[in-house]
DNA sequence: ATCGATGCAAACCTTTTGCATGCAG
DNA sequence: CTGCATGCAAAAGGTTTGCATCGAT
């Protein structure tokens, strides 16, 4: 999906559901959208959206990270950080994490052999599982070699 | 393992790590020991240890919980919460968790499933895997019948 | 013109830190 | 005794909120 696309569904999912189209929410989507491999926390998102426009407030940031969350737009991440952060929820992009334990690194990774797991836990604990996240720590490659 | 074994296992990683076993982490690990279930923030916590020696403070629960952490006697838990949540880690009771995305209910689960996955992202990304997490959310049959 | 959205600053909440005192080894 | 551990209070850091104003519809 080209990105002005990807821009405009966002748009239509707000307008849908009786949110104004402001030029924050905009700027924010489209600083979203440019760095689709980014985890962003709301300050870092705050940094960027100030370059295109120096007048927002990092309030407006906080009040439309959550309000994309609950679009569906973008979701949080858990990381063991003392802040919050976020990346949009798109498509076709569903990837977990590598962690690497020294450095912090994360190396993002699909995967495809989960469903016949899922599958199994649905029945045995009558949970009907719509989303999941993995995480495996280590040591990567560049750390090992230190 | 009987509780006093737990108790006393982790009192020798203590010492033979030259920690001194003062009365507060004395209360602090058997409060933790109590309920092997249970995800304590750190105010929780401080709740419970408060009820047998008043006088704690909360920042000696802080203190401890990170010390315990990096003695692998507890470690964090990384929900969506707004504050940090610990558990014992205790050998044998290794688990995963469904999170219920309506009530917010978690249900432990034990794996044995992933040791091939994690082979294979061992050689196709050269990292050596130490320790992982994997969290479902979805609807549990409770909230599914409401 | 209306009412939601914003910017600013203050408030909030969890977690961390500085410092004097206490106590385990 | 010695130095780590603690309690207290203050500070820090991220996030939320109140309120007057702005601007999308």
């Amino acid at each position: 999906m080209m990105t002005e696309d990807l821009l405009e569904s966002y748009k239509n999912i707000l307008s849908s559901n009786n949110y104004k189209l402001t030029s924050q929410r905009n700027y924010i989507l489209k600083v979203l959208i440019k760095n689709p491999n980014r985890h962003f926390s709301a300050d870092e998102l705050y940094e960027e959206v100030k370059k295109i426009n120096p007048d927002v407030g990092l309030a407006t940031i906080y009040r439309n990270l959550e309000l994309f969350c609950r679009l569906g737009i973008a979701h949080r991440l858990d990381f063991d950080n003392e802040y919050k952060c976020y990346e949009l929820s798109i498509k076709g992009n569903h990837h977990h994490h590598l962690i690497c334990i020294k450095c912090g690194k994360i190396i993002e990774f699909n995967d495809r052999v989960l469903e016949d797991f899922e599958q199994e836990i649905k029945s045995f604990y009558d949970f009907k599982i719509t989303d999941h996240t993995i995480k495996f720590y280590g040591i990567c490659n560049e750390c090992r070699e230190k």
